[in-house]
DNA sequence: CTCAAACTTCTACGTTTCGTAGAAGTTCAA
DNA sequence: TTGAACTTCTACGAAACGTAGAAGTTTGAG
């Protein structure tokens, strides 16, 4: 139960990347504002239809993605981690099905970038 | 397309464990084999078709983690990667796909256990 | 208090992926 | 040449996902 649709993820992103919590409604229109800045020009917004909107945040939900205040009257809706905490859940979640972890780490480790391998040695650092 | 089904993941673990590439009826077999041994006892192991095996191997073969010999008579086939370095690749995936590739490594190393962490300090050459 | 607008929940359908395998076509050895 | 072994083609059911209308609920304006 890892991975995500293509709208689902879009949805996360938009959770992941806001500070506050969001309503249906305003997913829904970020939603047509980014599709379109991506599609580039002449490809407009679509507007997806609310209830689009609303059965994915309940199956994100469902998921454990997300949360929503159900106190207020347009629910309000936010992830649940971070996106960093979710992708590094989401590697332990890969590596650990693996019988050979230390293995895999050493691939994993060949293929860093310098820069983010000398960030690895900090925070491996002190013993 | 990273993702795989139960039975394409089980034919990858046995092409994985196995040193030389196999048939779809040694698969099979195999099949047969393990899915008793975790079934436990009155659990048979079950017999698939071999149409069923060449299926799931045909998909494999589409996503590019397998590869077959079509010289032999009974096609060969074999992992194209190890699952070391397929399950290292995934990991990037996952990690690729993140703007904040710092924050994840943070929190994916803070979540390792020693005996892991000093086997990246080792690989990572500490200085 | 009433009612319409806003909001949520329920139900549903089309597409894709995957497990599963029969039917049909191909190849090789006897 | 022919039948057994093997491969390819086609297909169906279940689950996940994008998508949204229909129906039910809540609430603010009057």
């Amino acid at each position: 139960m890892a991975s995500l649709g293509e709208l689902e993820r879009a949805v996360m992103d938009l959770l992941w990347a806001g500070q506050e919590a969001a309503t249906a409604n305003t997913l829904r229109d970020q939603l047509a504002r980014t599709s379109a800045a991506q599609g580039g020009p002449g490809h407009e917004g679509k507007e997806l239809a609310v209830t689009t909107v609303l059965t994915v945040l309940s199956r994100l939900e469902k998921k454990g993605l997300v949360e929503r205040e159900r106190g207020t009257r347009p629910h309000r809706y936010q992830a649940v981690s971070s996106r960093a905490d979710h992708t590094a859940e989401l590697m332990h979640e890969v590596l650990g099905s693996a019988p050979d972890r230390e293995a895999v780490l050493a691939r994993f480790i060949g293929s860093v970038s310098e820069g983010e391998a000398e960030t690895l040695r900090k925070l491996l650092g002190h013993v």
